[in-house]
DNA sequence: CGTTAGCACTCCAATCCATCGAGTGCTAAT
DNA sequence: ATTAGCACTCGATGGATTGGAGTGCTAACG
């Protein structure tokens, strides 16, 4: 579709606004070296590309922008994945390394890592607890009407709410209860354990217990999750060196946006395994529609385990951050799976 | 020190002031009604009021605007703590009547509450768990060499984290070890829960426990709490609405100081009780050197609680914050006494 | 003596204007 | 097919000009 030399020519105009910032022109482009022709040659084949849609002026006689579709082109075919150097490498490898508690501290770190690599914005997914089993169940009674569940999940994810003990529970019978869940659910995967708690261990309570369906509702209610999956945004500020962003009501509408966490698992979630890159208006967001989004899902045994995300300017690095996330992705699904068997 | 005359000037120029967020000039004092004085009169003052140093110019030719010490002047002895209106007193009981699960949801919903009803931003800190004590101590295997270890508190707040079981610890010793742990240590204060580890239980364990010392220093693992209080900021964006944020430099170093947990702790923090008020310079900070920050410290039973904080321009609306705080603390404390009683 | 009207003065902010330069499109020459 | 040349466009930059809001001072007034 596109001659030899207008792949060079729309690459270089790539190259040189993600690092300028600025409209380029025929001459810069000439004078790179890589494109060896005349001003000339070069603003008849920026026409053409503007004609073909990879091209855009912000107004007569200023140089060339790429558009949406000048970048999807670029990164579906021009982009040279950058080499990860070797400093970032060390301290990616570095952060694996060191020893870290939970699963979630992990993903958190992983995050502030990119955005410091990066100095984009990124948003992690943490792991979809839903698709972990449960380790071990605890109800701990503070007074006589409140007592702490406490759900502990196979990957050490640790869940916690307050519930209410209806009047006349005794202690005893409580823990003969809790005793029998743990014996019956243990290693049912969250999903999976309301229903079970009624199918399953419903009748058998039935036989030890007085107030069972009241303590029923209890379980019920400490089992039920809102929010089951935490968004971590790391790395806000760094978008606001941009020059895209020295307007403040911009800046406005895109830090409301990280606000609001369902928005953002609505844009990070539910995306393909591997690196998908959304340019601009691909992702269909007002607030960031001169923003790029590169994400990289990660899964262990096939099971889907969330998504890392990159956002900065349309204008950004996408081979340097494509690699990043690359590498990254690869060595957190390894040493996750180190721990996690 | 000031005439009432003066007063009432100085009065009337922070009012205006906080509304209009530009200089205010002799002649919208005059027009007001509520000064009854000629444009020039009123000039003479001023200037007198500059000289004391209650007002300043930004350039000659130009109204005037407090200085520090004018808002200074003016919240000692001039703001009248404004009535909570019939809607922000609805919304605040609904808030509270909200039968909420944990004293953290509490403080993290009246921080969004106060943002919202102020369209300021709101810092609030978190209860301080070290004045808490332990409930229930428990300690759960996930696989042969890690275990998540969960501390309870009698407020029902619930800490966990992993930590990695020394080889050759046997399952039945551990339980052993949990139940002595809990009946000797449950309603021990955290702040003292590590040394009473070593000096009461530590011997006592000997007895049953053969690998005690690598025991100790697994649970001593466990209660090593770093960032025990946490600090919840809502309505960040607010800020960007005001005016003295429209540059986008300024947005950057405010945002940056809300990334900063220990920054924000040390401004909020270890403030007396009841409500404070510093303006501008006087919380010496760059970042919020035309900041005014509003606290209200909430204590129960002689124990401080936690700390709830209002950050607005200078030029904010002092009278309402101020009753909005009171009437939000003293209601937050009464509702969590009764809880937690 | 306190208050006020009047007036000259200051200074920011907005507007206009000229200029500059980077960049283009087109044409003609190579 | 490529390129040199040239006229043209248009935003950005940097005074000058002007308008208006506000001041300080002085003199008049009750």
């Amino acid at each position: 579709m596109l001659t030899e030399r207008q792949r060079m020519i729309l690459n270089a105009i790539v190259d040189d606004y993600i690092r300028s910032a600025e409209p380029v022109g025929s001459r810069s482009i000439s004078k790179r070296g890589d494109v060896a022709f005349s001003p000339a040659t070069i603003r008849n084949e920026m026409a053409d590309l503007e004609d073909l849609g990879f091209l855009e002026q912000p107004h007569t006689s200023a140089g060339r922008v790429p558009s949406t579709k000048g970048y999807r082109y670029y990164v579906d075919h021009l982009v040279k994945i950058g080499e990860v150097n070797d400093l970032e490498l060390e301290r990616i490898r570095i952060f694996l390394a060191d020893k870290m508690n939970l699963m979630e501290q992990v993903i958190q770190h992983a995050a502030m890592i990119l955005s410091n690599l990066t100095n984009y914005t990124s948003i992690v997914l943490g792991p979809e607890i839903f698709s972990n089993s449960l380790k071990h169940f605890q109800l701990i009674p503070l007074n006589e009407d409140t007592a702490v569940a406490i759900v502990v999940t196979n990957t050490g994810h640790v869940e916690n709410r307050t519930v209410s003990i209806p009047p006349g529970m005794d202690m005893s019978e409580m823990e003969k209860v809790i005793r029998i869940l743990n014996m019956k659910l243990a290693g049912v995967p969250l999903t999976r354990l309301r229903s079970q708690l009624y199918s399953e261990v419903g009748a058998e309570l039935g036989r030890y217990v007085t107030h069972c369906e009241q303590l029923l509702g209890v379980l019920d209610d400490a089992l039920a999750r809102e929010g089951d999956q935490r968004v971590y945004v790391s790395g806000t500020t760094n978008m606001l060196t941009q020059p895209e962003f020295k307007d403040v009501d911009k800046v406005k509408l895109l830090l409301d946006l990280f606000d609001e966490t369902p928005t953002l698992m609505k844009l990070v979630g539910s995306l393909p395994d591997g690196i998908q890159v959304k340019i601009g208006s691909e992702n269909g967001h007002q607030a960031i529609s001169n923003c790029s989004l590169i994400t990289a899902s990660y899964s262990l045994d096939g099971q889907s385990l969330g998504t890392i995300g990159i956002l900065g300017p349309t204008r950004m690095e996408y081979g340097k951050v494509i690699s990043l996330l690359d590498v990254l992705s690869k060595d957190m699904v390894s040493t996750l799976s180190r721990w996690y068997k």
